[in-house]
DNA sequence: TCTGGGGTCCTAGGACCC
DNA sequence: TCTGGGGTCCTAGGACCC
């Protein structure tokens, strides 16, 4: 039996989860905007038709939205996550092994079916997956995970396929291969394409047939992976177990400038409190923090300044106090007034750690050492809280957060938590 | 005159992804 | 007024060691 995986994806997936509890939206160009209001990120078929691209800023294209009836939704990474999870649980009725790319999209494979029943089973999985949780997709099945990527690809814009596309077979591939531009390829971007096409290729099938070395030589192993895998021998094995996280990340973009240091410190300890959460949730520890934050590229004419530092902690910890404590750190260490009477007005923030291990089994400090044994049960019960009545419920003082948060991230067309917030589920109104 | 060789680890930067 | 956030992998080059 040859080897097959399948690349399963929701239709523009954000857009989808709106519309599953809004049946007004069907029909309807819908687009979903990424933090901060600031981006478009998600866009149904309607909505691309009216030329709205991926990125797009909203500041740009809210008059033709208003004009042209278009539904705007701030993101709803809580919604969005949770019907993910449910989609998911479909999947794994059918297929023994799942890894889970993306928020959108996992892998599945497919080896043990039966060639010639690849496909029915591809419509029954979509089927079921619609009816359970309201959500459309697409099927692509391949040799491996870049075919079947690509097989995905095809099926996204054949409408005539019905949302399955199957490149099992050599010779059916052959064609599809000759015909697709060597930038639908996964893996190959702006940088590699330049370098693809001064080699004279064009389809994704001249890039199939190109010699490996020279290519490992222009675009590293990456590239040279790419052309095996489009070849049908597989280089990238599914991933069943999630692998441990590397780095943690939290930034984000004030919804307004920030010009005064107070208010600075506010934001990387909220930065941070948020890292916490993330760390602990993982079981995971860091002994580096690095703080930075500087004005907007978009402010023309204003004093630019960036800054980034690296904060060292005695120890790896999760304990928000902790954290918290580093960031301001790594504020006071950089923070300057402004030489002129222009102040730098600050427009992104984020704190950062690359080095995360099990806290389990980071080793203890000799010197300095952070108090565990009283910081686990602190931040469980601060967790707990904050799980059962909303994040933010309980807060350290010292990350001294104000009520009023003029930077805070802006939400302002944010759907409800319909399956996750019992205060916000959908009502349905039964007709006597 | 002649200035080893090989290994590891870390970091920064590039590229790509969703 | 208004332009997202969070990841991964790879390579080159330096530091350091024996």
């Amino acid at each position: 039996m040859s080897r097959a995986i399948a690349l399963i994806d929701g239709n523009s997936f954000y857009c989808s989860c709106e519309r599953v509890f809004d049946p007004k939206l069907a029909g309807v160009p819908v687009i979903v905007l990424s933090n901060n209001d600031g981006c478009a990120v998600a866009r149904t078929a309607e909505a691309k038709a009216l030329g709205i691209k991926m990125g797009e800023p909203w500041f740009k294209i809210r008059d033709l939205c208003k004009r042209e009836g278009v539904r705007a939704f701030s993101s709803n990474y809580t919604l969005y996550g949770d019907m993910s999870a449910r989609a998911n649980a479909v999947y794994r009725d059918f297929s023994p092994a799942v890894e889970i790319y993306s928020i959108d999209e996992s892998f599945l494979d497919l080896s043990d079916v039966r060639e010639d029943r690849r496909v029915e089973l591809a419509r029954d999985l979509r089927a079921t997956v619609r009816a359970w949780t309201g959500i459309p997709t697409c099927v692509g099945i391949g040799p491996t995970k870049t075919l079947a990527k690509l097989a995905n690809h095809i099926a996204k814009t054949i409408p005539d396929l019905g949302g399955v596309c199957d490149l099992s077979d050599e010779d059916e591939r052959a064609a599809w291969l000759c015909r697709i531009h060597v930038g639908e390829v996964w893996g190959i971007g702006r940088a590699s394409l330049a370098k693809l096409e001064a080699m004279g290729v064009d389809s994704i099938a001249d890039l199939r047939d190109l010699d490996p070395r020279p290519v490992r030589k222009a675009m590293t192993v990456v590239g040279e992976r790419i052309i095996y895998e489009l070849r049908g021998v597989c280089c990238l094995p599914l991933e069943l177990m999630p692998a441990q996280r590397k780095g943690c990340a939290v930034t984000r973009s004030f919804s307004s400038r920030i010009e005064d240091r107070a208010t600075m410190e506010q934001a990387v300890s909220a930065h941070a409190t948020r890292m916490g959460e993330k760390l602990r949730r993982g079981g995971l520890g860091t002994t580096h923090v690095s703080v930075f934050y500087h004005t907007s590229e978009h402010d023309r004419g204003d004093p630019m300044r960036s800054v980034s530092t690296t904060v060292t902690l005695p120890e790896a910890t999760n304990d928000t106090l902790a954290l918290i404590k580093a960031a301001r750190e790594g504020v006071s260490r950089t923070w300057r007034e402004a030489p002129g009477d222009r102040p730098w007005r600050y427009s992104k923030a984020g704190v950062i750690t690359t080095d995360l291990k099990l806290l389990e089994e980071s080793q203890r400090a000799l010197i300095g050492q952070l108090d565990r044994e009283r910081s686990a049960p602190l931040m469980a019960a601060m967790d707990e809280c904050n799980r059962r009545f909303g994040r933010g419920a309980v807060v350290p003082a010292r990350a001294g957060l104000e009520k009023k948060r003029t930077w805070s991230t802006k939400f302002e067309m944010r759907s409800p938590r319909y399956t996750t917030q019992v205060s916000e589920l959908p009502t349905a109104h039964a007709i006597p």
